[in-house]
DNA sequence: TTATTATATAACAATTATGTTATATGAATT
DNA sequence: AATTCATATAACATAATTGTTATATAATAA
């Protein structure tokens, strides 16, 4: 159960939401991107960041300097991204980082 | 995305999510029951269930003196259920309340 | 090597949540 | 009507979380 309430944490706060959204529908974020997009300080993202994949919802991949997050497969993150599917797709427009 | 939110932070407690676990298996649960199968105080267990109703995952009948809980149909909830199937069946047996 | 860029971490104030103790409400008994 | 039992609410201390500012790390570019 212990799981469950971590996933519960991570799900309780949301701008948590709105980046396991971002991701849902773009694969693949650095930080910087998720930043500007939804106009959120850099220290408090990758506090986020570090609490999701703590909790193992998401993983990361080093490209150059940027770190790159993806979200771990997980039947309940999913089930969970199922309900807010339209929300998701309110979202803003990713503003890209131009990588290299 | 407010909505689900708001039901991440019912699930971010490790108590809340063995009421949820309890009303479950049993389908309709009084205030002591809870409390007492569970040992958890009166006070806490009633602001818990408080949440809960607020949160729109479960409902409330009064039946004399006690108040009946159980479960609302939410697809969520039971997404978020589903995953944890094995540990509710280890939740203690409730120390039933014998009404009348 | 130094500067720049992207990300991570630390330290902090403010807010929110938990669990407790004390008390209030409200229905059923006596 | 007074008491008892079940539940709800209030007030509080403690702990956890958020968002901020400042700074560190680590990779690339100059």
């Amino acid at each position: 159960m212990e799981e469950l309430v971590q996933i519960g944490k991570i799900v309780s706060d949301i701008n948590r939401v709105k980046i396991l959204g971002l991701m849902h529908r773009e694969t693949e974020l650095c930080v910087c991107e998720i930043c500007d997009t939804l106009k959120l300080s850099q220290p408090l993202v990758s506090r986020h960041l570090k609490q999701m994949r703590e909790a193992g919802i998401v993983k990361t991949k080093q490209s150059g300097k940027w770190m790159l997050y993806s979200l771990r497969e997980s039947r309940i993150i999913n089930c969970f991204l199922d309900t807010i599917q339209d929300e998701i797709k309110t979202l803003p427009t990713i503003i890209t980082c131009t990588k290299e």
